[in-house]
Order: C-alpha cells, then sequence, then structure tokens
RNA sequence: GCUCCUGUAGUUCAAUGGAUAGAACAUUGGUCUCCGGAACCGAAGAUCUGGGUUCGACUCCCAGCGGGAGCGCCA
C-alpha cells in the first residue's frame, strides 16, 4: 500500500478509528496530530490529555489504552509519553517509500489537489491609475500573486482580478491640475506617468487650499461620472499611460491577470446597487448621503457605510458592491479574497455585512468573502509611507536596486560570465529576494521599510533558497544524471542526516496546507527554509558521490526531492530559481 | 472618547493551548586533502508589567503601560 501524503492527516485518522471501540473516547474524539519537536518523534498526538479531562479519566491510562488498540506495523513506532503525548516515530524503510512514491514535481502537485475544487476570484494589487506604483503596492501584489498560484496548485479555479482604483476621487483632482496648467496628455515627455503624478501632486496641493479648487474637483469627478465626453477621453489617455507602467512592473515580477476591471467598469451598475438596497430597506438617506447601518453590530450601528455621497457621486462602497454582485453573476465565484492593507479592515467587515443582508434579501448565493489584510510598511518616521507628501519610494526603483545589488555578486563570483548572463540571473536573484523579505514574514504585522532587509543575501533569504538548488543541480551534473531518473536501489536512511532530510521532505503538504487554509504564504516560507538548511547540513555531512550504489541512489533520491520540493515551493511564492549562480 | 491591531535575544522575525520558546543579522570560537564558503559546526543572548483560567499559557481572559491604525462623504 502507497504510503499516504499528508501523514498528519493519516495519523489523526488512524487515531480516531480506534478510538470508536474505546470506552472513553469514543467518535467524539479529536486527536490533535501534529508534527512533533524531533527529540520525541515524528509526529504527536496531543487530544488525549483535554478529552480525558473532560470525561474524568486518566489521561495516561486512555492514551495506552489507544496505543494498544493500534495493530502493529514496520512503518511507525508509537510511545506513550509524558501526562499523554502519544509520540509516532516513522521507520526508515516507511520514509524510504514515502519519499520513493512522492519525489517530483508532478507527483507532488496531483497529491496536493483539492478534492472540493472552488470558483476563486482573487482581488489583489488594485493599484490607483494616474499614480506610480511605489513600495506600498509591493505587499499587495505579492501576496495576492502567491496565494493565487497556491490556489491553482491545489487544483481550484482562481480567477485574478486587478481592480483598479481608476474612476475615483484622484480625477477629479487630477483633471482640474491638467485644466489649471494647460497640459496635453498626448506630449507629457519621457515619463508620463511621472509627469502625470506629478500634476495629480499639484491639484492636490490646490485642493488643500482653496475650497473652490476643492468644489471645482469634485464637480469634475461628477462631471466625468456622469459622461462627459472630453473629460472622458482624458480619462481614457490617463489610465492607458497608467497601464503601461503596470504593466511594466508586473512582467518583472512574473504577475499575471486575468482581468483588469477596474471601478470605472462598473460606472453604469452601480444605479441597481441604489436601487435595490433602498428597495430591501438596506440602505437610507442620512445627511443626503445614502449609507447602511448595522443595527445589530456594536459599531457599525453608529458608523455609516456610505453608499452614495451627498454630491450624487459613487464611491469604493458602491463599486465594491457592484463588483462582487458582477464576480458572482458572471464567474460562479464561490470565494472572494480581497488583499488588502489592513487599514481597510472596517470597509470590509462593513462590506460583508452590508452584502449578506442584500444578497439574501436577493435570494443570491453569497461567495464566501475574506479579507486578507496585511501590516503596513513605515517609514523611517514610524508612520506609513505615503504618496501625498514627502518622496515614496517607485516600486520600480526598488526593483533596479535589488537587480543592481544582485548584479554585483554575481558578477563578483562569476567574472567570466557575460553581461547578459550576469543580467538574468541578478534578475532571479534580485527579485527573489524582496520577494522572500516581504512573503517570509506574517502578512499582518507593520514593518518599517529598509534597503538592507528587502535586499538581504544571506541567511534566510531567497539566495539562500536558490543556493540550495544549485548545488544540487550541479551535483546532477557532475554525476550526468537526471534528477528525473529512478533510483530503485535505495536503502532506506541511515545517518542523522539522511534520517532528518527524509523525514523534512515528508512534510511539505502540512506545510502546504497551512499556508493555504491561513492564507498565509510565510509558513510556506518558513518551511522551505528549514528543508533547504537540513540540505546543507545533509549535504557538508553526507557525501553523494560515493561507491556503494544503494547509499549513493538514496543520496541521490533525497537531492532530487529537495530540488522538486524547493522548487515547487518557491514557484509557489514566485521566486524561480537557477541551475547555476 | 469608542473600536481594532500590536509588544519575544542588541536588531529583524518564527512558534495551530503542549514537553527544554526556534531562526537570521550583529558579536564570538571553530571547519577548506570540501559533490560550489551566498556554506557548515559551536558559544552567548529573549516572551512589557500584574492578576486569572488550565494538568499545561508567548498563545486564552481581565487590568495597566508602550507602539500603531480606523472611526460620515479618500481609496
Amino acid at each position: 500500500m502507497l504510503p499516504s501524503f499528508n501523514l498528519c492527516s493519516a495519523i489523526d485518522l488512524l487515531l480516531v478509528r480506534h478510538a470508536r471501540e474505546i470506552e472513553g473516547l469514543g467518535p467524539e474524539f479529536s486527536p490533535q496530530t501534529r508534527v512533533a519537536d524531533e527529540r520525541f518523534g515524528d509526529f504527536q498526538a496531543n487530544g488525549v490529555l483535554p478529552h480525558a479531562k473532560k470525561t474524568g479519566h486518566s489521561p495516561r491510562e486512555l492514551a495506552q489504552k489507544l496505543v494498544d488498540a493500534i495493530p502493529p506495523s514496520s512503518d511507525w513506532s508509537i510511545e506513550l509519553a509524558g501526562p499523554g503525548f502519544i509520540n509516532f516515530t516513522a521507520s526508515p524503510e516507511f520514509l524510504l517509500s514515502w519519499n520513493l512514491t512522492y519525489g517530483n514535481v508532478d507527483t507532488l502537485q496531483e497529491a496536493s489537489r483539492t478534492e472540493e475544487p472552488l470558483t476563486i476570484t482573487l482581488d489583489f494589487s488594485s493599484p490607483n491609475t494616474a499614480k506610480q506604483m511605489h513600495v506600498g503596492h509591493i505587499r499587495s501584489t505579492l501576496i495576492g500573486e502567491s496565494l493565487s498560484r497556491l490556489l491553482a496548485y491545489r487544483g481550484h479555479r482562481v480567477i485574478r482580478d486587478n481592480h483598479l482604483g481608476d474612476w475615483g476621487t484622484q480625477f477629479g483632482i487630477l483633471l482640474l491640475a491638467i485644466e489649471e496648467e494647460g497640459v496635453d496628455l498626448d506630449n507629457l515627455g519621457i515619463d508620463p506617468i511621472a509627469r502625470l503624478e506629478d500634476l495629480y501632486r499639484l491639484g492636490n496641493s490646490m485642493v488643500k487650499e482653496s475650497d473652490s479648487c476643492l468644489a471645482r474637483a469634485r464637480a469634475k469627478l461628477v462631471d466625468l461620472q456622469e459622461g462627459n465626453p472630453e473629460s472622458l477621453a482624458k480619462w481614457e489617455k490617463i489610465r492607458d499611460i497608467s497601464m503601461v507602467s503596470f504593466e511594466n512592473i508586473y512582467s518583472m515580477l512574473g504577475v499575471r491577470f486575468d482581468h483588469s476591471l477596474g471601478e470605472s467598469f462598473y460606472r453604469d451598475k452601480v444605479e441597481e446597487v441604489y436601487t435595490s438596497l433602498s428597495r430591501h430597506g438596506i440602505c437610507q438617506e442620512d445627511d443626503g448621503a445614502l449609507v447602511v447601518f448595522h443595527p445589530e453590530h456594536k459599531r457599525f450601528a453608529k458608523q455609516p457605510f456610505i453608499i452614495r455621497k451627498s454630491d450624487g457621486a459613487s464611491n469604493y462602497a458602491t463599486t465594491d458592491l457592484a463588483t462582487l454582485c458582477f464576480r458572482q453573476e458572471e464567474w460562479g465565484s464561490q470565494q472572494v479574497i480581497y488583499v488588502t492593507d489592513g487599514r481597510q479592515r472596517d470597509h470590509f467587515e462593513q462590506l460583508f455585512l452590508t452584502a449578506k443582508k442584500w444578497f439574501e434579501a436577493e435570494d443570491r448565493p453569497l461567495p464566501s468573502l475574506s479579507h486578507v489584510w496585511f501590516g503596513t510598511i513605515l517609514g523611517e518616521d514610524n508612520k506609513a509611507i505615503k504618496t501625498r507628501d514627502g518622496q515614496p519610494i517607485k516600486l520600480i526603483e526598488l526593483l533596479e536596486e535589488a537587480i543592481r545589488r544582485a548584479s554585483k555578486m554575481v558578477r563578483q563570483k562569476n567574472p567570466e560570465l557575460g553581461d547578459a548572463e550576469v543580467e538574468r540571473r541578478a534578475r532571479v536573484i534580485g527579485l527573489g529576494a524582496i520577494r522572500y523579505a516581504d512573503l517570509s514574514q506574517d502578512r499582518t504585522l507593520d514593518y518599517v521599510f529598509a534597503w538592507d532587509k528587502l535586499l538581504a543575501m544571506q541567511g534566510n533569504t531567497a539566495p539562500y533558497l536558490q543556493y540550495a538548488v544549485a548545488r544540487i543541480h550541479s551535483i546532477f551534473r557532475k554525476l550526468e544524471l537526471s534528477p528525473a531518473d529512478c533510483m530503485s536501489f535505495a536503502r532506506p536512511p541511515e545517518t542523522q542526516a539522511e534520517r532528518k532530510l527524509a523525514r523534512k521532505l515528508t512534510l511539505f503538504p502540512m506545510a502546504l496546507d497551512q499556508a493555504t487554509r491561513e492564507l498565509k504564504p510565510h509558513f510556506l516560507c518558513t518551511y522551505l527554509y528549514e528543508l533547504a538548511t537540513e540540505f546543507s547540513s545533509f549535504y557538508n555531512q553526507d557525501k553523494v558521490m560515493v561507491d556503494e550504489r544503494e547509499t549513493q541512489e538514496l543520496r541521490i533520491l533525497l537531492c532530487s526531492n529537495v530540488l522538486a520540493t524547493l522548487i515547487t515551493g518557491l514557484g509557489l511564492l514566485g521566486i524561480e530559481t537557477l541551475e547555476e549562480m
């Protein structure tokens, strides 16, 4: 029989099955199997302790009964420890068998597929047109891309939608500045997007200084939203210019979207939101605006969700409702995931509450809604890096600096390399470093922007993982073998390094599960780093190229599996690898 | 004022209520007859404070202190 892919779930099932017949455990028992500290075994089940407490049994006795009920197997040794932990240690033969079964990129993916694929829309990146992307946009883009890859890898139908901010107040401000300066949008100079941003900044300061300018900017927005052809033509040009600069960054980062339906796409769908919500009595007029209150909520009973401003214009609450409706109706989305800054948590909570009532009233299936929020990138002053004042770091500059630094290192270590190859490797290494730096920490934490942190290339970084990959490739080159070659003579792991590495490889499914379940890529990062560390230790302790065939085949198998796992895992983070670096 | 997030080595980060809190950087001592030193092995160093719940708390609850965010027409 083939070993199970996810050993944690397999042990859990085994325990549940045998607990049924045991008095004091029964069908309610939850084993709580998890990866164990290596000192105690490979997996541990803690569930007996709390369960025994509830049913008034002795935890150790109960755990002993459970252990006794499990028929002995050559796969695991099972022992009771401490107050009632059950520890499982895999046999070397079992570790070998698992590694022979789930080694390459294809078997890993096949085994990782969910049995219940969903249609999931991911809403991420979502920059505002007319502004350049700055470091503040990096998180949504990278986290969203990684989650898209993760969910698609598990077999879900993923729809990536870049919900551009292309219809908001900033256009009123921008159009005002364009008019005031008499700017020709067809002749913006060599860096059109930067020019637009300057204009925006100018408009912004005008609006701040004078109420009449503010009124004019608002009028311009209403004008645009009502479809004035002249305004629309300008708006389209601005949008096109912006898209070119966005695409440049996306292609660098290997980010792609299935759709880029910005807020403007929903401009003729907002009317229906007003009428429908009004018809169902979900919204009400208040101070001239159309708002939604949630009386059952301690805060949103008084804090309104404004869906139409008093000047008649829509806002992002309106478009978000219309967008959700569209995603459900047109794309059949069963889940929608929004990847945005944590400061928007109130907005999304209100959006979800409103959507629930609205969809119920319309008798329409409500997709499950998740707000995947992340912490703010802070400046030196511990305040959010902002576009409006000061000098935010442009995203393109950050990416180019990363490549520049990587390029220096590559050249230093490989003086004989041509420029094109240096550049190719530098992109993989530099951009990988940035990605890993961002994705490897819990997304909900804020962090202070620091070049050296985002661009670190030693220690727990992408280049360290890429280095492990390159070393393995190097071994295969020397052996004149392919990682895909069958290693049927491999013996079971014996040395400590072999065993630890073989074990670590079996933990990939759990890391994947956790990252997908919590929509947090850093769990995958942690696992991959630990795997690479185990590999490096192994590499230093046990030589792969040895005379004894069985030993060499095992070690080649381990190398091959580490390679497949690292390439797969890094790929899910959006990080590429190299055969030589 | 109300609500939410947050506080772990010098620094940056980990740790689904489980056993002796893991790493990286920096500091420091080793490893080069080595399949790539962007490496490996070792040392030192931490849970804001005070209560509580629990067999067991970085984790849950309460209070305090510190940091940050959101709270009516920005997104």
